[in-house]
Order: structure tokens, then C-alpha cells, then sequence
DNA sequence: TAACTTCTGTGTACGGTAGATACAGTTATC
DNA sequence: GATAACTGTATCTACCGTACACAGAAGTTA
């Protein structure tokens, strides 16, 4: 992946037939095939035979597929929000929200994020927009403005993994369910929490209890450093 | 992925001859592979070489590839730990940096369990391990629980993503500092905390602050609740 | 108007992947 | 020793990303 692709501006060739496609009507198939059967179903033939092409004339846009993921990605997220004015505690509430819905709304995008890779503008928007909620005149380092936004966001990024992986409780308990059945007596204080546990708020609350967890304990640090 | 493959006990056949190969010995050449390039480099194909053997020789032992990284995982995560006996919150710290020190051994297992699938006997061992370190008399309900132990989890994975990503510090300043030279006007809030951000502790350092700032909050919530 | 240049989309080809099937060789039990 | 069970290999299909050559379209220039 070239981090140019992601940050230059594309000169627009004058001469030569008229391109047909264009990169953001190219992303938005490859997010459609991706929402509706997952990351594993984009394939350079798949989004061309949706866009009405063959697959290799994506190549005239793209250098490659690690391309398309990274344009998929800032398509996903989409431009960071507007933040209301507040207090930073407000202010990180509010965007960990939003990403947590962005998230949501495009569960393979967590999965399209791990391991080693150049970051789009929007990405570094999204970040921009955090640590500016955060303000400068906290008692907080740099680094550690920068920890906090990596504890949210990883927050919000576990939490649509978990949302993804069981969807509704009433599936969680028939994947976990059925082996605590067999083996319950191997993980006492697992089946305590779970029979425990009524089927209730789901993934919102778990969440918001997180979010409020974290944020709990930075507003004990900075009153601390007062 | 069927759940019976990660818990069920397989029948050792007494006619025939004796399996060259053995799951364990299957696990350790891939996790071998995805330890030295990566989890993409896992290939059947791959896999089997470096044993010796064939490609469909491993579809003896394993009904296919998810069920080859379903194993990895397990083998990757290791057993779960024996805590220290202390307070939960002696407890959760040890689990959590043990939970960080493992994944930071095999960070491809990250981008390997994320979306639906069944969980194997070693990671529901670590959840209830956290569990047990948290206790039953705490003031907080099942749901919590699982909530905490899903955070704290979150945390360790994301930075282990993070530690992946860059390797180093200088890497880091590499791959986006360039992007920030030229477009650092845009993000100022980023600049600030990066400029201040010395070349310090690194990933360890950011996994303890979010860890403490979790765990800060968590109390909080449990002495309110008092 | 005609030739040229440049870019687009397509067809073909290649090496890689996962996986199914058929078959030959080996081995433990009867 | 015979036999049944199991192992490992060779071959096949289908799909993936992508390299390359080529035909056609659309501006630019003579």
C-alpha cells in the first residue's frame, strides 16, 4: 500500500476516452458487497461484475486490492463528525458514539483495520477530532492524550467485533450455551455471570458501561493532577 | 468452524497405522509460520511443507482451513493462568498484562479472532480466569462482569494492533510524520501531542495508562456502589 | 481533415489458494 | 497370513490477484 494513493490529489488525465468508473463509485460497491456478505466476499471480480466491468479494468484505478480495502475503510468511517461543545467528558462520549455507529454500520471495517498499514485522511481526522474534544489544557502529556484516544477507540472497535459475533443474545447463548451445557462445571464463575445476566440492553449497554468506565477513571486522573 | 472439532475428544483408532502427524504438531508449524510472516502467509500448502508432508495430508487431521486457525488461536493464547492471590484489582492487572504479553507473541492471533466464531476451551478458560480474579462479591451484576472482562480484553488487543502497526516509535514517525509534514496544518491537535510525545516507554507505557485509567474507573464505580 | 498520442476497457495467461476425489501403500488386528 | 482400516499422494476443479498485450475512443497537433 502507498500512502500517496490515500493523500495525493489524482490528476485528472484530458486526453483519452472518458473514465466511466470513478474511485468512489468503485469503493461504494466494494462497501455494498462487504455489508451485505462480509470482506471475505470482495473480490476484484465480484465489485467489477457489480459494477458492470471486468474485474481488470478496476486495475486502471487501483494499483491493487490493498488499495480498494484502504479506500473501502475511509469510505466506511466516513468524514470525522462535528462535535457539540461541552466538556472533553461530553465531548468523548459523543465520539466514541459515533464511531461506535460507524463501526456498526460496517462490522468488516474492524476486521479490514488490524496489522501494519498507511492511514487515510478520514482516520486521522477521526483522531484530529478526539484529541481536539480533549482540549490542550487538561493535565494530561501528549502521549498520554494520544492513549486515550487508542482506549476508546479500541473500546468501540471490540465492542462491534463482539456485536458482529453474536448479532442477538439469543445466538450467543446457542454457540456458548450449548458447550456450557457440556462443560459448565469447568468455568464456575463464567455460568454464574451468564445464568446472572437477563437478556437485556445487549451490546449498546455493555458499551456504555465501558465508555463510562474508562471515562470515570481519566476524570479521577485529571482531578488528581489539579 | 463446528464447535465439536475445538471441544470434543477424538477417538484414537486402533487399526491402521499410526498417525505421522498429530494436531499439536500441525498447530506448532503453522503458528511457526504466522509467528515468523505473518498470518496470510498460512497456507495449507505452507503449512504442510514445512512438516514434510503434502497439503491434503493435514485434511486427515483437520476439516479445513478455519478449523487449522480455530487451533492456532488456541495453541497461541495458551492455557490460562494461575493469578496471584491479591485483591481483584492485583488480580485483573496480572491478567491483563499476561493476556498483553501472549497476544504480543502472536499478534496475527488479534486479527485472527475477530467476527463469529466458536470459542475453544482456552479462551473460555481465560475469560473465566479474569472472572475468578474479579470475584462473585463484588458489587457488581453478571452482565458488568462479562462487561469488564470484555474491555480489559479489548484494551490488550488493541494495543498489541497498535505495537504490531509500527514496530517501533520510529517507524511510527516515519509512516505518518511524513503524512504530518505535509499536511500537518490540518491536524493540529495531532501535531501538538505528537511533537510533545517524547520517544518514551512505547507500547508498554500506553497499555499501562489505559490499563490503570479502566481499572481506576472500575473502582470507582465499586466503592460507589459500597 | 488526418495523423498521432494517450488513456480506457477487454481477453488471455499464469501462479497461487482451498478443497474434492480417486488411488496406492502401509499397518494393526483378526 | 488375510483383511480391513487408515495414511499419504496425484490429479482435478474453481477461484483469487495480477501481468501483459491489444483494440478502440477521445483529445491534440499537423
Amino acid at each position: 500500500m502507498s500512502v500517496e494513493f490515500l493523500w495525493g490529489e489524482r490528476a485528472v488525465p484530458t486526453r483519452g476516452p472518458k473514465p466511466a468508473l470513478s474511485l468512489e463509485a468503485i469503493a461504494d460497491a466494494a462497501v455494498a458487497v462487504a455489508d451485505a456478505e462480509g470482506l471475505a466476499a470482495v473480490s476484484m471480480q465480484r465489485v467489477a461484475a457489480d459494477l458492470g466491468f471486468t474485474k481488470m479494468s478496476l486495475y486502471r484505478y487501483l494499483p491493487g486490492k490493498a488499495e480498494l480495502v484502504a479506500l473501502m475503510v475511509e469510505q466506511a468511517i466516513g468524514e470525522p463528525p462535528e462535535l457539540r461543545a461541552g466538556g472533553w467528558r461530553e465531548a468523548l462520549t459523543e465520539w466514541s458514539e459515533l464511531l461506535f455507529a460507524a463501526y456498526l454500520r460496517h462490522p468488516w471495517a474492524v476486521g479490514a483495520t488490524v496489522g501494519s498499514r498507511p492511514l487515510g485522511p478520514r482516520e486521522l481526522g477521526w483522531m484530529e477530532c478526539a484529541l481536539a474534544g480533549l482540549g490542550l489544557d487538561s493535565r494530561l502529556t501528549g502521549a498520554e492524550r494520544l492513549d486515550v484516544v487508542a482506549v476508546l477507540a479500541g473500546h468501540a472497535r471490540m465492542l462491534v467485533q463482539q456485536a458482529e459475533a453474536q448479532l442477538n443474545e439469543v445466538q450467543m447463548m446457542a454457540a456458548v450455551g450449548e458447550v456450557m451445557r457440556r462443560h459448565g462445571e469447568r468455568f464456575p464463575y463464567l455460568a454464574a455471570a451468564m445464568t446472572e445476566t437477563a437478556v437485556q440492553g445487549g451490546q449498546n449497554q455493555a458499551f456504555a458501561f465501558g465508555l463510562n468506565r474508562i471515562l470515570d477513571g481519566l476524570e479521577s486522573l485529571i482531578s488528581r493532577r489539579c
